[in-house]
DNA sequence: CAAGCACTTTACGTTAACGTCAACGTCGTC
DNA sequence: GACGACGTTGACGTTAACGTAAAGTGCTTG
């Protein structure tokens, strides 16, 4: 359906430069197991851009990815907003000025610091984790013997 | 609501049985960098229980542990409900039945398929957030020849 | 052509996790 | 004995991230 753009194949697309697809607002939140509502909320917050074929938005792969790289930033407990900046960032990088630019590395420093500390706490849940179950283990064990 | 009961000194407490230290809910909030405001919230959602001295509240080791993890806990992404339902089914061990020991399990295990996945989720992130730093490094870098 | 389905906007509602403020009690100390 | 630091209990406010309901548009299908 795409009204056919030249379009820069300079996408990360590992080697598949088809798949001219396209999705409808439905179909993406199937696939990501998100309603409809929580997509237009992403868009009214700055997240999305999706094209328009008169009211109905029509999403590409490029949206695809992108709301892909929310909702996983999401489950690493970054907001909406922050998430927003990177994408904004990352947007206007071809053109940013050297201010900018220093300004998204500290952000990406931010971000990578705050994985390292997750994946120390990660590693410290799951020893929790796997206390708790032994002794749950245990208990059950005893529970079974008499 | 135990009366001073002996104590089952089977703590992860490494080496230090001693330490007989309380803390005001002031010290907590700083030592968590949390408001004291904070600490109240959680007690009125159950995730602790302190002592109390007239009006004032004292915390101990336990306490002061179990803030830790609630705060870790909330890192990950956990909400104060699911954590408050792990610590109660922790507690209610020793003289839990098999059904509720097996819920906890079945707990366990969907809180450790969720760390699984955040740890995916973090490699994938710094793999993006390590192709964004040198797209930035790489522009900056022009930027500068000029 | 009516029904149904997917999409749209607008707008108010909801929940979690606190923040903020008022009004008060209790120390230590200057 | 007034003051300041810290603690207490309400109670209402706030923000993020959607949910939900109303009311309308547009296609296509029997």
């Amino acid at each position: 359906m795409s009204t056919a753009e030249p379009e820069a194949t300079t996408e990360v697309n590992g080697s598949l430069p088809q798949q001219r697809r396209t999705y409808s607002i439905g179909e993406l939140a199937r696939m990501f197991e998100v309603t409809p509502r929580t997509i237009r909320f992403y868009e009214q917050e700055g997240l999305l851009a999706p094209e328009r074929r008169g009211q109905t938005r029509i999403y590409h792969e490029k949206d695809r990815v992108r709301l892909k790289l929310t909702l996983r930033g999401k489950r690493l407990g970054f907001s909406l907003a922050e998430i927003r900046e990177v994408i904004e960032m990352y947007d206007a990088m071809p053109d940013g000025n050297a201010r900018q630019l220093k300004r998204l590395l500290e952000i990406l420093a931010d971000k990578r610091s705050n994985m390292e500390r997750q994946l120390e706490d990660i590693r410290l849940m799951q020893r929790e984790l796997d206390d708790v179950e032994m002794r749950a283990r245990d208990v059950l064990a005893r529970l079974a013997k008499e």
